[in-house]
DNA sequence: CCCAAGGTAGACAGACCTGTCTGGTAAAGT
DNA sequence: ACTTTACCAGACAGGTCTGTCTACCTTGGG
């Protein structure tokens, strides 16, 4: 049989811009409120070609919440660091993205909140994205040789929450620098 | 003129059930996704009375969520305990519900997941329970004589956020005493 | 006895939702 | 030259949404 490379598989630029306009739509305004007509107006697509490469909306949701987390994946930690500047790297990032103009949230989080049912294929790309990064955090720990990384990678988890809805719904510059020091706080004692 | 007591003011029970009917719901399942013709289809009543007690479907939520901060201030602290101790109170009552069955995360998060825009009076509800929340725990406290109450406050609500994202989202048992843990060192140590 | 207030029942308007279908165009592979 | 694939344009069906309206009933106070 032919290779039929499976990796990379150049998509389509209809889809990719039906993509790109549903994720800004989405996270920006929420999900039920942003109607498949205005995405695909926006984004300058058939209707016929949306429900070509989309079979319904609740797959369009998956692929957008799924593609967050590629793209938070790729977001390379430093190489040649410790597991301690990894862990304050990754919640430097996620700071700096809570003071940014349009934040809004946690895109999982805002989803959940909008999906009800824990069954739902939407909610269950929100507890894939919750397991990778609570296990991210929990690896980086027992690398650093912390004493009890499960229960500290809760305790980040918690903060990294916390942050994200305060980002949103308060001044981001507050809770920064509270949720920084907590970081370093955690990660340097043992217990 | 007429008393006419304004603080009790006996409110219907067509408008009470609708209230009553609505909470329940918009809590459980979402504010977009749940109808008028259903909430008025189960609280017994009328098209027209939920009308004339409700001008618009805004109305209700913003009455709904009111009605959440008004509860939960009648939640009485015990009196003869130091601020230390009312604190430690508060973030007990909310790791308990967080652990209930029902519990589907914070009712103001949620709803401000839905209503992107800040100046909404939904989201001013929000701001309000978000800014009395924290006040009261700044107030604590400044009364336990804690160095930075302003940013300690925020460091707890930071906290309790995270708390209820987790108990919504991942194993509520799992986060409780993580949270317990830092907020008694939190309020134990100075800095 | 009358009448106003509050309630019930349900039709209706106008908009919006998801998803299907028809029909036509353009490019690329065989 | 033929066929497949991707795409565009837009009508359409069937349902749901909020909000208005008409019409009738019931109950208690003056």
């Amino acid at each position: 049989m032919t290779p039929t490379t499976t990796a990379p598989r150049r998509q389509s630029p209809a889809r990719r811009r039906v993509l790109d306009t549903a994720s800004a739509l989405f996270y920006a305004e929420g999900i039920h409120t942003v109607g498949i007509d205005r995405i695909i107006a926006e984004a300058g697509v058939a209707k016929a070609t949306f429900y070509h490469h989309f079979p319904s909306k609740d797959d369009l949701v998956c692929a957008y919440l799924r593609e967050q987390i590629d793209q938070l994946r790729q977001q390379v930690v430093p190489q040649g660091a410790t597991p301690e500047e990894k862990i304050a790297f990754v919640f430097e990032g996620v700071g700096e993205i809570t003071c940014r103009p349009g934040f809004r949230g946690c895109a999982f989080i805002n989803a959940a909140a909008e999906y009800p049912d824990p069954g739902h294929p939407v909610r269950r790309v929100v507890a894939d994205f919750r397991g990778w990064f609570k296990g991210l955090l929990e690896e980086l720990l027992a690398a650093a040789g912390h004493p009890d990384p499960r229960r500290t990678a809760v305790m980040l988890m918690t903060l990294r929450d916390g942050l994200t809805v305060a980002g949103a719904l308060d001044d981001p510059a507050e809770a920064r620098p509270a949720v920084h020091a907590a970081v370093t706080r955690l990660i340097g004692s043992g217990d």
